[in-house]
DNA sequence: TTGAAAGCGCTACCAG
DNA sequence: CTGGTAGCGCTTTCAA
């Protein structure tokens, strides 16, 4: 509880210069130092939040989030936003004002233009859901050196300087999947799984924790087939139609990412909700839709409020304090979610 | 992102005015107070938060915690103290303190004593988990008037004037376990149920819920017996060991509250930790284990963090802003966990 | 009934 | 190399 006017005081120095020492701005006589550290240790001196929060208003930071397009097929990003707006708003008191992007999944130009823009405009600090290619981090790596802290949002990048990574570890995901499906299958079954793309490292370490489980634990259940929807649900429908066609005995199907309307369209073509035990993921509207249903039993989210709102909190921090978070990285809640706790 | 100081400049009057116009405190000119109004209203005045929560530094706000014994047999409210830990460290630097205080489950007395310590200690709000009697509703209301906030955790309570109440909805937490029981057991089963008491509001409604879901989606399910253990580790080995003994045909297993070592051990003893689907509620160290061990097959969780943390947060925010948060009632998400989600 | 000023903790800038 | 001062938004006290 020590403040820079007590320890200005007990040194006999004025605050400017306490403030000199302590934030490493400026020259100050070696001895004068000396003494106004001592001080600080022995009272413990821990800057005051609010202090810094309060004089930080009219720097009137920026930042920049970028994010995968609302407008393509998977609309759980909608909810990402809705995080984004909160904290935004709640920034808005000190100063601080967001800016938006959105930019396509699978494409890079897109994505290297905005970061270029934002960084014209002057942003402060950068979220963003990265596409994961070399020149990416390249380019995030630059902003890195430029000062401008970055938080990678959803899926993490290598070797692009980001300060910190928000959002679902993978694995456990597929985990938990595997672990769930095997207590509603009591250890027993024919497993199919449709994903988006094994291309993309989210997807493919869902799929292996799903396995592992099944492995580990299950001796008994075997995935039969994997399929690949691209995140679309036309081509979901298609994909998991067949796939459920020419393997009469699957009875648990496992859809890992997008596409979720697709895949359960096929089944109830086929007439297979009954006889199967659907897991999916993330809860957007349509998945909350069928869960009320009853055709999907359950779904593995990722809370995506949290990845709209927890990048920001912690550029905003790291802005105030000027050191990186302890951690590197905040893993999301991975949350089971059936029709009674939706 | 209108101040105080710019309605001043604008009005062509002083702060301080402004101030009590806004704030109502004092008298002001009539004409002067409808001159300020207009422009605040004009530049969607709102006070900022910062600047309030530095000015009430030096004001010592200090605020009583009082929950339930954790020297008890239920180590689930040890989570509860870490999260008033954490949120108390947070708001140090604010200048609030915070008392604990450990009173017992189902004993009056000790806690109207508590109670009116803190009120003599000079409480600015106070958080509890309320024994469920007239007399605490009394002395709560007695604080209400007294204008000394108070909220309510993990057990809400009538006609006590609590400006907010922080827990689960145990309605749904029983609605939870019987779907995920009836997921597990495949829509068939003979259930037995142990719980603390059925005459604590929480227990029960939470066999309710389960039942409910039960009576609604599984009409091939029963629940065959209701077991009290007064949340004593003991006692549940017994009553659960009895249960199961005369009930060959229970092969599922809800265990409400406390006392989930106790009814695990029965369940070990007889040898039916195969054949039994167990759902417990919480997740204590022990109920972890179990889940580890494969005993337990998933735990209805109740957040007991947040229900440490945020009713520091909403007094705090009380205030601050002197008035009731929008909604009064703040219930901790239901969560599932499982063995890969623990 | 109102204005002026000091203070909460920190930062920034100017003058010496 | 250092002190002094003003300012961020709000509250409070003293004086008029």
């Amino acid at each position: 509880m020590a403040t820079i006017k007590q320890i200005a005081n007990l040194a006999g120095v004025s605050r400017g210069t306490v403030d000199r020492v302590l934030n490493n701005r400026g020259l100050v006589n070696p001895e004068t130092e000396a003494k106004i550290r001592e001080i600080a240790a022995l009272l413990q001196y821990t800057p005051n939040k609010i202090g810094k929060t309060l004089s930080i208003i009219k720097k009137n930071i920026k930042f920049g989030f970028i994010i995968f397009s609302s407008t393509t097929s998977n609309p759980y990003f909608e909810d990402v936003v809705t995080g984004i707006d909160a904290k935004s708003k709640e920034l808005e008191e000190f100063g601080v004002t967001v800016e938006k992007r959105f930019s396509d999944f699978d494409n890079i130009e897109p994505q290297l233009n905005s970061i270029d823009e934002l960084i014209a405009q002057g942003i402060n600090g950068l979220a963003l859901t990265p596409v994961n290619n070399p020149r990416i981090s390249e380019k995030l790596l630059s902003l890195h050196h430029m000062g401008i802290p970055v938080v990678a949002v959803n899926s993490d990048i290598d070797h692009s300087g980001r300060i910190a990574y928000v959002g679902s570890n993978h694995t456990q995901s597929g985990e938990t999947a595997g672990g769930l499906m095997r207590l509603m299958k009591n250890g027993h079954g024919n497993i199919g799984v449709v994903l988006g793309s094994k291309d993309i490292r989210g997807h493919y370490e869902r799929i292996q924790g799903f396995a592992d489980i099944l492995e580990k634990y299950a001796p008994d259940m075997r995935i039969i087939e994997v399929q690949e929807n691209h995140d679309d649900d036309i081509e979901s429908f298609y994909v998991t139609k067949e796939m459920l066609a020419h393997h009469p005995e699957i009875d648990g199907l496992y859809i890992a990412s997008a596409g979720v309307y697709g895949a359960c369209r096929a089944v109830m073509q086929l007439g297979l909700e009954k006889k199967l035990t659907i897991i999916s993921s993330d809860s957007v509207p349509m998945t909350v839709k069928l869960i009320r249903d009853g055709v999907i039993d359950a779904s593995i989210c990722q809370q995506p409020f949290t990845q709209g709102s927890k990048p920001l909190q912690i550029l905003f921090d790291y802005i105030i304090s000027q050191k990186k978070p302890e951690t590197d990285i905040f893993f999301t809640d991975i949350e089971i979610k059936i029709r009674e706790n939706l």
